[in-house]
DNA sequence: GCCGGTTTACGTACAGCGTACTGAGTCGGT
DNA sequence: ACCGACTCAGTACGCTGTACGTAAACCGGC
């Protein structure tokens, strides 16, 4: 690595440590850069939300933007920067104008909601925030800060903040990548949507037709109705409002 | 596909699709085959524990178990059965065979713990559950039967305990999820993973003095001790039973 | 016992990936 | 005006999943 070798490296044969967000996006000396990252990110953005993540290569991001393959490296040193970029990129679509009511509840509703929809409008989102550091990007961070400005006025010992924003996090995060799963699986599959549902749900028939899984059977029997998913999202919600509040982390 | 083009195409230009579960592991006509589909499991699984899920490549696992790239296709139809399998080794490792104690509440902490371990034990197996189908193996199944049953004597609409079974199931993942994303950089990051947390460390330090998030500094700055961290998987389980019974999920 | 059809085994080949490296062109601070 | 720093681009390497063709091994029915 270490594109041209410059930077002492510390450890053994590694190039220099650095975060997309520090580097500079214009370096005072050369000629100015054809394209800015903010272009760069759309681009990776449309071609995730057009063809998957998987599509997101850099010569097809470069190709996008109309560079050459390897120019790109001079915007974004490795591809997990690029996906950085394009977390960035999806969290600025958070609206984070609207003042808070006050009833923290209903504001923490709304923000699991907006990240439900973000989620929904770029699925490959949620692959990417599994990564931990992405978490952390400029956007996500003022995300992070409204979530916790509508927790203000609760008296909480400190963690407990940060663990209910991990747990709504989760469940829309988990919500909606099971949603996804089933339709992302449809692309890269060498046969139909349909014919994929015929050929699992005759093999889940044949299993739960053995008598192995008598509780499994009995619950699935009962089949949720096609209208119960989309309402299990705010049933889930106000569960893990309700379970925060029953410990502690109440209206008091 | 279809390695030598028997089996009419339903739709345009496809394979017939199949599930891995429901094609026979020995055809009957021909020569035995030289490897079980369980060592073939049990090679992808020694790779990826070893190396990490990407590691897992048609040629590596050939290698390991000793046969041509080629001839692992005549086992494995598609790289995705191979997780398909991954997944469903992994979920043999369940210990299924303690009596329930009849407190619902222990029982399904206990089998939320048992997720916990083997996801850390094969921190390749979050990545490969996100893919939704994978939920469904034969031992995977068996647990979710489990689950089930510690909740038979309790009293709810019948959607509400897969309910609880997709938020306890969520939580798991998600927190040894984030948990393994810091461990797991390290691993394909092209320097060392002390110098990414110095690097990271000191960009969120410099976000977080701009006072462009105040209330996140502020909950940051009282940080977590190490010890929190692994109380805080019982304390969010806890929540989540809580919500549970709080919207009538209870003891009734 | 033998034979024909099926299955298994394997090598080659292709398109695509991330990215190291090289060289040429262009700008800005001195 | 210079010249070092920077941008841009192309080529090349090793890797991926897997389509395809061929050779060998086996088994069921006669």
């Amino acid at each position: 690595m270490a594109a041209s070798g410059r930077a002492a490296d510390g450890e053994a044969r590694g190039a220099s440590p650095e975060v997309i967000w520090t580097r500079p996006e214009r370096a005072g000396r050369g000629p100015r850069p054809a394209h800015s990252r903010a272009a760069i990110a759309a681009a990776a953005v449309r071609i995730a939300d057009a063809d998957g993540l998987d599509a997101v290569s850099m010569r097809r991001v470069a190709a996008e933007i109309g560079s050459g393959t390897m120019s790109l490296y001079n915007y974004v040193p490795r591809k997990e920067d690029l996906h950085e970029l394009m977390v960035d990129a999806a969290s600025a679509e958070y609206d984070l104008s609207a003042p808070l009511t006050g009833d923290w509840r209903a504001d923490v509703l709304a923000l699991a909601e907006q990240s439900r929809d973000l989620m929904r409008r770029h699925p490959w989102l949620p692959r990417l925030t599994a990564s931990a550091a992405y978490g952390f990007t400029p956007h996500a961070l003022a995300y992070l800060d409204r979530f916790l400005a509508a927790l203000e006025g609760l008296d909480v010992p400190p963690g407990t903040k940060m663990e209910l924003l991990a747990m709504v996090t989760a469940s829309v995060t988990s919500y909606v990548t099971f949603e996804i799963a089933l339709a992302e699986r449809a692309r890269a599959l060498p046969w139909s949507e349909a014919e994929e549902q015929a050929v699992r749900g005759a093999y889940l028939a044949g299993e739960l037709g053995t008598g192995k899984y008598p509780h499994l059977a009995a619950v699935l029997a009962r089949a949720a109705e096609p209208g119960d998913y989309e309402e299990a999202f705010g049933r889930m919600l106000g569960r893990v409002l309700d379970g925060f509040e029953a410990s502690g982390g109440g209206t008091a």
